[in-house]
DNA sequence: CAGACGACATTTTTT
DNA sequence: ATGTCGTCTG
């Protein structure tokens, strides 16, 4: 039983308590994922089957990684199923979702899409007409327009993921169109039935469907029959509908453990709520509690800050971190500028210098609460050849380019989708919304009597005065239509059709071409188009948008907004816009729930540094010329300001600098910039 | 009816 | 600075 030694007290306990329910909470680097690897190893080694096992995890990378790591113990821990809510939904619903009424094949909507099919939900119901009683108004202020698509999805995704009704939702975040309440919830209605009716998904009916398909009793007593034990990650990143889920997958066995950190929870506006975890005691009455405090990951004097930002919570899981570590970086510094380009240059110096030191630009990293605040970085990175890779912000799987390419294998994969056919066609020049429409009903109608969809487009081709450009897009269908290829065939055949119209649309299309080819590597590792569409989706490649890798053999520099960086830990981080505006967000200053996630996303940001952090924040010019910002609160805190070293100009001397850009910066010992250096009394 | 052009508003985090 | 919506022209 040696391998239960490589654990302390309270990780033993929660890897060898299998029986009933367990929850873990589990401080910031307290080894959660170990735990989950010796647990996994733990059961198998007791004889538990591994396909009786199921970890439903944030990411799939995280999973994979953690049965990766339990496979060094137990080369069967490869067959646990394990992945994402989202991606178990959707194999479920594959394999049981006709006994719920979803037939034929499935198709998920990205936000996009979906934003699309809810635009389309509310024209059909004249609610854009402009002869509405809604614009009486006047003109186009505020009050006269009805919501635009992006605003009626997330309110009616909210709605669904909260479980409250739209005036709620409404009344929360976009009081000024309350009125329109009524007709914002027909759209929902409406969108609901199209969707149905099509045969579309999107990201909420995945687990609403799987919500409804565990309600059947004789799937959810054959579940339970194969899922002996379910372990869920990120607990307090669950929303209503995945605890019910959990719930269910659990009534049976008792045999749930949850791993989750109530001081971690970042995703409320996504529906997450704490509530889950906070609750968990109470949906599972005999659970086991156990609390990891003993972290791993950072110094001491890192953890000084998490325990003065964790103390300005009001967490009801109390708890303070302690360190396992010895030798520290020193305290952490929190640093500022006039400027954002001296930001960036300080930021990319001192990169280098520990880069010199021998520390490998893969394990430094540069988080930010949004993506936009590290784009003077980014240039100042290109323009020193440092490699870096940017997470969260652009997704590649939101690109024209990705989705166009991927548009040409939803129709072959279903030739009713309207969506893809709409977006296939729009890409030909002369055919614009009105034709694109009739083509597609006729292509729809034409499918559905069993032809292929190859002939409407020829006849369209020959009867219209420029038919070039249709004709070759029928060529495309008739060699893949309907023929059993594999993904990657199609993928390319597809390809070679649309790289004609990547280089019309785009400029920098050399660039997107690249990304193509790199997606083309991906299409080759499934065995069907379903998978890889679904997957598209759902478990997005995770090459994201790539900046400068102009050294490839050199792992780069990690860019990454904080929700991107959840879970992962560098030796360095650098902690950028540490400003009220930035983090707090402007957007999130009206509730005292709202500020208190963006505290969270603090602790979760200063919490993944190893040996030495920097906060810092820049009070030049932002957008609009507005830049009169003051440190962001969570820094000034007193309790945590007692525990950082502070650098730089303080906002009020910055005001009347405007002529001193010209002084020469000098650097301490420590090589902080300090055009003014100020030691913070205590 | 398609597509270009201009006015206007908006600007976070993600499965 | 960007994307979306509406209007005008060919």
């Amino acid at each position: 039983m040696s391998y239960l030694d490589e654990l302390n007290a309270q990780q033993k306990e929660a890897v060898t308590t299998t029986e009933g329910p367990v929850l873990v909470i589990a401080g910031a680097g307290s080894g959660k994922t170990r735990v989950i690897e010796y647990r996994v190893a733990h059961l198998l080694k007791q004889g538990v089957s591994p396909r009786s096992i199921l970890l439903l995890t944030f990411t799939r990378k995280a999973a994979g990684e953690m049965l990766r790591r339990a496979s060094r113990h137990d080369a069967s821990a490869e067959h646990v199923d394990g992945g994402t809510f989202h991606s178990f939904a959707f194999k479920m619903l594959r394999r049981y979702g006709e006994r719920i009424g979803l037939s034929g094949s499935l198709s998920v909507l990205d936000e996009g899409d979906a934003e699309e099919a809810v635009h389309r939900s509310a024209a059909s119901l004249g609610l854009y007409d402009p002869v509405n009683p809604a614009k009486a108004g006047r003109g186009t202020s505020k009050e006269g327009r009805f919501p635009k698509k992006d605003t009626l999805r997330s309110v009616i995704s909210a709605s669904l993921n909260k479980g409250l009704d739209i005036s709620s939702i409404l009344m929360k975040d976009y009081p000024h169109f309350l009125h329109l309440a009524d007709d914002i919830a027909r759209v929902g209605k409406r969108y609901a039935a199209y969707k149905r009716e099509k045969g579309y998904m999107d990201y909420d009916d995945l687990l609403l469907f799987l919500r409804e398909l565990l309600m059947d009793k004789e799937t959810l007593a054959q579940l339970s029959e194969q899922y002996r034990y379910v372990m869920v990650d990120e607990y307090q990143d669950t929303n209503v509908l995945q605890g019910d889920i959990a719930y269910l997958l659990g009534k049976k066995n008792q045999n749930v453990m949850a791993v989750g950190d109530d001081a971690q929870s970042i995703y409320g506006f996504r529906g997450a709520t704490h509530e889950n975890i906070m609750n968990f005691p109470k949906r599972f009455p005999n659970t086991t509690i156990i609390k990891l405090e003993e972290n791993y990951r950072s110094t001491q004097e890192i953890l000084n800050v998490a325990n003065a930002v964790l103390s300005d919570m009001d967490n009801k899981y109390a708890k303070k971190l302690h360190s396992a570590k010895k030798e520290g970086g020193g305290r952490p510094h929190f640093v500022c500028f006039e400027q954002p380009y001296r930001e960036a240059e300080w930021i990319a110096r001192k990169i280098k210098e520990f880069y010199d030191e021998g520390v490998s630009l893969s394990r430094q990293a540069v988080l930010f609460r949004s993506s936009h605040v590290s784009i003077p970085l980014q240039a100042e990175l290109a323009k020193r050849i440092i490699p870096f890779q940017v997470f969260g912000g652009v997704k590649f799987y939101e690109t024209a380019h990705a989705k166009d390419v991927m548009a040409h294998l939803k129709i072959l994969l279903n030739p009713r989708d309207e969506l893809a056919w709409n977006r296939v066609l729009m890409l030909i020049p002369g055919i614009g919304p009105k034709t694109g429409g009739r083509l597609i009903a006729e292509i729809i109608r034409s499918v559905s009597e069993g032809r292929s969809p190859a002939g409407v487009l020829s006849s369209y081709a020959k009867q219209s005065r420029d038919g070039r450009e249709i004709e070759k897009l029928a060529s495309f269908l008739e060699a893949s239509f309907g023929k059993p290829l594999p993904p990657s065939e199609q993928f390319a055949l597809a390809f070679s059709y649309y790289e004609p119209l990547l280089w019309e649309r785009f400029d920098d299309w050399h660039k997107r071409l690249n990304d193509l080819q790199t997606l083309q590597q991906v299409s080759s590792r499934y065995a069907s188009l379903q998978e890889f569409l679904g997957d598209f989706v759902i478990e997005p490649p995770s090459f994201h948008q790539a900046g400068m890798l102009s050294r490839p053999e050199e792992r780069p520099l990690t860019l990454s907004t904080i929700h991107s960086a959840k879970g992962l830990e560098w030796d360095v981080v650098f902690f950028l816009g540490l400003s009220e505006g930035v983090l707090p967000s402007n957007f999130s200053m009206n509730r005292e729930d709202e500020i208190e996630e963006e505290r969270r996303l603090f602790y979760v940001g200063v919490t993944r540094a190893k040996r030495n952090l920097y906060l810092l924040a820049n009070f030049g010019a932002g957008r609009g010329g507005e830049g009169a910002r003051e440190p962001s609160r969570f820094v000034t805190s007193s309790r945590v300001l007692l525990e950082l070293n502070q650098f730089g100009l303080s906002p009020s001397s910055y005001r009347d600098s405007e002529d001193e850009d010209e002084e020469s910066v000098e650097y301490d010992d420590d090589g902080i910039g300090a055009v003014r250096k100020r030691k913070i009394k205590d």
